[in-house]
DNA sequence: AAGTTATATGCCGATTGGGGTATATACGTC
DNA sequence: GACGTATATACCCCAATCGGCATATAACTT
């Protein structure tokens, strides 16, 4: 039952938060980790939750984790994800977040999702590797 | 966050089970139980759980307990309840259950929703008490 | 009151979840 | 190769979950 992996993704508050985020589009862990305020290890160890789970999809850019939604989302996780940014809209804590996402967003805005602007420039001339 | 608690509960398949047999209206206990083949300590805490949490409400009905969705769901419940229905709706297992809810239902269609017809009645006289 | 039926609860054991600290891994730089 | 940065993992502790057995509770029956 892949919906029940769903549902036990979304009953916890930072999984939540971050799959928040990723509707956004995609993003490094330590981005994540400073809008959430969280530690590293635990902004990581529920990204790998959410990956074992299928719920986002990673790729490695340079130094760089950088997570998403995944690509091709299964008709359960679309209606949920659907479900959830509907149930999220007036919460005070995830429109935090979204602001708090698109100011660091602008910080980066031309260049890569990654950290830093200098170091993205650079991993841009080796990403032949992404998918 | 009420919304987590909501997941808390979906994320387990023998409470989802429960949830979309009360789609069909109030049961108690014991028409779960046969619906599902589950032993009753399970389902009267699954069911004790989902009352915990404020995704189902209950009446007494002489000797039996008659578990119901709430009567005002919050909008996150219903949103979340109709996203449920929707992805259960080619799951096998929720349509067998389904199927049987219907078969069960036949046999006590005019009398109460709960068990045992005769008793039914019986209790149908002592009714006052309920809300 | 004693017995029966329907349901709930206490306790146990096994598993999972969530947070933390310390450490490993992977990559880039020098 | 040594070092730094970004991220993941191992291990520990504690709390919650799930299932089962046994028992309690509540209502009805006689």
């Amino acid at each position: 039952m892949k919906l029940i992996q769903i549902y036990q993704c979304l009953c916890d508050e930072t999984r939540l938060r971050i799959l928040n985020l990723l509707r956004g589009g995609e993003l490094c862990v330590c981005h994540i980790q400073e809008i959430l305020g969280a530690r590293q290890v635990r902004v990581s160890k529920h990204l790998a939750y959410l990956r074992a789970h299928g719920l986002v999809a990673v790729r490695r850019e340079a130094n760089w984790m950088v997570y998403r939604l995944p690509d091709r989302p299964s008709k359960d996780l679309s209606a949920n994800l659907a479900c959830l940014q509907d149930c999220l809209a007036e919460s005070p804590i995830f429109g935090r977040d979204t602001a708090r996402l698109r100011r660091l967003k602008s910080r980066f805005e031309e260049t890569s999702p990654i950290c830093c602007a200098k170091k993205a420039r650079i991993s841009d001339s080796s990403r032949r590797g992404a998918a």
